[in-house]
DNA sequence: GCGTTGACTATGGTCAGACCACAGGTCGCA
DNA sequence: TGCGACCTGTGGTCTGACCATAGTCAACGC
């Protein structure tokens, strides 16, 4: 059946020089040897330990930077060369919107999983949630209610809002995940407040959605916020086709 | 408050070369003039329509390539050049094994959305599974009760049962991240077995609550299979400290 | 006629070396 | 003491070369 499976041979599995360089990094990641905050040695110097050119390793560096794992700065002083970086989520926001693009998977099930996660997020939040949390929520919503922004800022104050409540959960993880998701959806999103008549009419709907979410959330009222959510979900998207 | 905010001045934001390919090229990927199985120029070719060395666009292939967009080959025919992927969930393991690895967020963050999602997926397993789904998850099974596989097998296995499930809820989004997610802590699982005195004995209870979960989705009893993977989780992450 | 073999070509993979832009530190002069 | 010119180390970029690979195809020998 395989071609040549059985005997006992298998093809060498050659690794790109940019990859070799990067199972050290990712290994002394692994290994706790680098932490957020660390610098890397410059690529000069980090060519010559590994004894491969400087372009091998800034492929790698490269690649580092683009799942969010490392900054790169020029110049001298602490903000310089190769750091691992403290923070970032706009790594996987990056992959989900290109898969998104190449079909891998479609919008409706980009929003069923935010719909999962947006249930599960609301619920811990009406747990968590302090006095602080609230007062945050409250002035997003306000700012939602502002005549004078667009729909783009507006829709930056619903995604902050969403995140924000993600975020209360208490899992950073559900956050990143939240924050990559929205981010991923945005073209559409847009697209669909550039297809209404009058988006503000949505927008006012949505922030009084809001505004129910974080009454429910203050009163620590999981079961009713959840629903809340979902239904508030549900609503844009059936806007659609409007 | 903000140094120079508001005259109106803001500083340029300068894009590297790199930046300024990998935004073309995600454009067309955004526009869909680039396809899954579509081929991009040559290096060479591309360097030059875009004014720019060769190593430039080299990088942002091979953060195209990170991201699991473009694999590249050599030599002349079909798979040489830098092909657009048709499928590949690795980027995404990859991205939140080093975040893991950063403590970005914890193993238990990685559980906790672990479990809200396989409760879903396995709550739409039940309303989509055919009778064939069904076979493949009662043959995974099977396999994890043979005594001659270590738990490295069995842990792929079990990886493959989840994930399984996961893709027969007909969302593809929700098994790719059910596979991103238990690749990114399949260390962690791998030193838990470890750690037991005997991991056969885990393992035999795990495979019990397999089939029943195959059970529950065989006779379409979604709260059922929902419950059971619920406390199939939690059994397993209780186990770590004996 | 047919199969084998070798050259050819297009592709990515790799390297060395050079130069630029930038940011911080340092030293010397006023 | 203050400040400007210079120095140095960093990433950013380009050039040009060569290597390894895999398909193509024509020449060759049977």
């Amino acid at each position: 059946m395989s071609e040549s499976a059985d005997n006992g041979w298998q093809p060498v599995r050659r690794l790109r020089t940019h990859e070799h360089v990067l199972a050290q990094i990712e290994q002394q990641i692994l290994d706790g040897r680098l932490s957020p905050g660390d610098r890397l040695p410059g690529e000069r110097e980090l060519a010559e330990y590994l004894g491969v050119s400087r372009a091998g390793v800034r492929e790698a560096l490269r690649v580092l930077e683009a799942l969010g794992v490392l900054s790169a700065g020029v110049g001298s002083g602490p903000a310089s060369g190769s750091v691992v970086r403290g923070e970032g989520t706009e790594a996987l926001a990056n992959l989900l919107r290109l898969h998104l693009a190449l079909s891998r998977f479609t919008q409706r099930e980009v929003m069923e999983v935010r719909v999962q996660l947006e249930r599960w997020a609301v619920a811990e939040a009406a747990v968590h949630a302090g006095a602080e949390d609230i007062a945050r929520l409250r002035a997003v919503v306000l700012a939602m209610r502002q005549r004078e922004i667009g729909y783009e800022q507006f829709n930056e104050l619903d995604t902050g809002f969403h995140v924000s409540v993600a975020e209360m959960s208490g899992n950073a993880l559900l956050g990143t995940l939240m924050r990559a998701l929205r981010d991923a959806v945005r073209r559409e999103m847009l697209a669909v407040f550039e297809s209404l008549s009058d988006w503000r009419v949505t927008a006012d709907a949505l922030a009084d959605q809001h505004h129910a979410i974080v009454d429910a959330i203050e009163a620590r009222d999981s079961a009713g916020a959840t629903a809340l959510v979902e239904r508030h979900i549900a609503t844009f998207y059936a806007d659609r086709g409007n």
